[in-house]
DNA sequence: AAATACATCAACCGCGGGCCG
DNA sequence: GCGGCCCGCGGTTGATGTATT
């Protein structure tokens, strides 16, 4: 059966997205809720295609994702159902619910598949991927089901090593989603997608407003109201802020969208509008600028 | 300070599978 | 049962940032 016509349709835009099309994209997710990503792009107006609405929101925007470094826990226990599961990234996504299985991929990818490779003799046999010639698929999957108790006595091992502290220390909290060892290069998204994250964790329904839009009220009117702005586009990742041409009319409200929510809090006074309103009033602003 | 190499990660692409008419 | 549509997954790529020379 042939395959519809999707990403190579004309006018669709690729590439990073921006601020403004992730507002556009929560407030739509937050009316209707995540599913039917076909809509989206038909009902929001966004130049996108559905599997990257999908991807952008499962990967960046849903709220209760954590980004940055990986624990050493979170390490052990991708090591230990990598070993189980195999390349099976959403299965093993699963157990680590703050996580997307395209941060544990990647991670696997560039940390993990690096460590082992001194060290592969230890690793013996050789885990059973799905990619392994020598195992059928179907021969495998029964393995892993007469395997199973291990399996989960494994994860439990590797889940109670050090259940004693669910964060410890050199885990950032999900509150502090940028930074860590990730370095500055994570910056410019960590900070968008944080800030949804927080313009979610303390969205009203449709109507009553979000704390974004009073930020970016407040923020327009009294520019570099707070120091929290300027903070979070702190000297390393100023440049950051800005470095989508889509955005910026001015750094100013670029700060408007990568402020924190102390900022937004410190808004909090003024009328608060919807996210439609706000992406709206942003556009407007932008235009003014110019 | 500039050039180059390397590392990281967001996003794209293509495929498989499930659902529905 | 068949075909079309849509979603989700895993592999891969390309842009960007950082380290090294």
């Amino acid at each position: 059966m042939g395959r519809p016509p999707c990403c190579d349709k004309e006018g669709v835009k690729k590439g990073p997205w921006t601020p403004e099309e992730d507002i556009v994209l929560v407030s739509y997710v937050q009316e209707h809720g995540p599913g039917n990503w076909r809509a989206v792009p038909a009902k929001t107006g966004l130049l996108r295609c559905s599997k990257s609405c999908r991807l952008r929101w499962t990967n960046y925007l849903r709220p209760g994702i954590r980004r940055g470094g990986f624990s050493d826990h979170e390490e052990r226990l991708i090591l230990h159902l990598q070993a189980l599961l195999g390349n099976r990234w959403a299965a093993i996504a699963s157990y680590l619910p703050d996580r997307t299985d395209n941060d544990i991929k990647n991670f696997w990818n560039t940390h993990l598949k690096k460590k082992l490779r001194p060290s592969s003799a230890s690793f013996s046999p050789p885990p059973p991927t799905m990619s392994t010639p020598l195992v059928a698929r179907g021969q495998w999957e029964r393995k892993l089901q007469t395997d199973i108790d291990l399996a989960r006595r494994a994860l439990r091992d590797a889940l109670s090593v050090d259940a004693a502290s669910n964060h410890p220390p050199d885990q950032p909290t999900p509150a502090i989603i940028s930074s860590s060892s990730s370095g500055p290069s994570a910056a410019p998204y960590a900070l968008s997608e944080r800030n949804i994250s927080m313009m979610l964790s303390g969205w009203a329904p449709p109507g009553r407003g979000s704390a974004v839009a009073a930020g970016a009220t407040e923020s327009a009117s009294t520019a570099g109201t707070s120091s929290e702005i300027t903070d979070c586009c702190s000297a390393s990742s100023a440049s950051n802020c800005n470095n989508n041409p889509v955005l910026l009319p001015s750094t100013t409200t670029a700060s408007m969208l990568a402020c924190d929510s102390d900022a937004m809090a410190t808004a909090a006074g003024v009328a608060p509008l919807s996210a439609i309103e706000s992406w709206l009033l942003l556009v407007a602003l932008r235009n003014y600028a110019f």
